[in-house]
DNA sequence: ACCTGAACACCGTTCAAGT
DNA sequence: ACCTGAACACCGTTCAAGT
């Protein structure tokens, strides 16, 4: 019923239109593959095939493309159903949270360091409230019981996606070969906090901190 | 029965000479004050009342003074006396850790996203294993527990200093007054997260998580 | 409406030159 | 030995101009 479209261009896509949309995925991947120090407008504009001034249509400054980053992660966000348990939920934030975290690292520190208060920051955080008040936890308790539980977040994930093992080296590092034999139990942290234990040895506090505020 | 020395200059020392010691040490302070993103070796430059090639003559680049400055820190760090329990080692370490970032915030961030591998921050590192294996556990145990506790003091520390409460802000903050109106669980953490319950409630959770590793 | 190009005030760093 | 100044290849962003 719907006439066919007659022109169509017959080979790849040449020069796509902008699209905030297409802005910010562009930026993530660059920020994933580069580094944040290679985020410029400038590096911006050449993946999407265009000048650094044609993204300021879209967004008026390199830090709303963050800002809206920072948005399009958190309220993509599953917000995990409420008939399970508190501690269920917490659980299943936490694996969401990790799941992001992982292939986008040198986001997720960006992320971590900067204040979660935009509209849909905020719903997010009042839903992983919720599950302390869900608890039974007075106020101040089940405040508490989210600051501690994710501080602790936190450092885990800054630790697996950039921490001693991973982050950025110093220039002078203490070489291998002297580290191994001075300091084995410095070179043990290497070979403890690998891919394959961080679940495990994530959980190990995890498990202890939801225990203190008596969530199972 | 040295000679007094006959030519001093009468009034203030206009141009210091530059050292590595107050290349530092400026630079710590134009970091404390404007922020990592400030701290360039012009306006370093400025600071010392040079230009920012003197600079190089001292570092070989911009890294190599932050570099300086981790083992400056690291290196100035209190080591617990050994005839104190281990738990209360691990204290006296979180302590000083707590006590050097608060007044050095931004730095502290900086610290925490790379990698402490150099000499000086190794032999730190060290320092803290010990007091895990001090204390009777097996090596794997012993490095889960260092691991578990630096998630969770790194985490702590980057909430007090940059995090929700206090790091850059979202460019499109909810309003103050619609998050107390629609989000007052949120509203509430602002009044929990302060200065004056910051030591309790990071206590309460270091607490348990020693005793999961039966320190304490 | 959408995109560009020149320009401005910044970067880190190299290099040749000053004292 | 120590410091400087011009220069290069980068930034984010403004503004006037192109289509």
């Amino acid at each position: 019923m719907t006439k066919a479209k007659p022109t169509q261009s017959t080979d790849a896509p040449k020069r796509q239109r902008l699209t905030r949309e297409r802005i910010e995925v562009e930026a993530l991947a660059l920020i994933d593959e580069e580094g944040i120090d290679a985020f410029s407008t400038r590096n911006l504009g050449k993946r999407l095939g265009c000048e650094a001034m044609s993204i300021y249509h879209y967004f008026p400054s390199k830090a709303h493309i963050l800002d809206a980053l920072v948005d399009r992660v958190l309220g993509g966000m599953p917000i995990p159903d409420k008939s399970l348990s508190p501690a269920q939920r917490l659980r299943a934030f936490a694996h969401s949270w990790r799941a992001f975290a992982r292939p986008h690292p040198r986001f997720y520190q960006w992320i971590t360091l900067h204040r979660g208060n935009s509209a849909t920051a905020t719903r997010f955080l009042d839903e992983i409230l919720d599950c302390f008040y869900d608890a039974g936890l007075p106020p101040e308790q089940a405040t508490r019981g989210f600051l501690i539980l994710g501080y602790y977040m936190t450092g885990a994930l800054l630790d697996e996606t950039s921490g001693y093992a991973r982050g950025p080296s110093s220039l002078a590092p203490l070489p291998a070969e002297v580290v191994e034999r001075d300091y084995p139990r410095v070179a043990l942290i290497e070979r403890v906090a690998t891919v394959e234990h961080f679940d495990e040895i994530f959980e190990r506090g995890f498990a202890a901190l939801l225990r203190e505020f008596g969530l199972e």
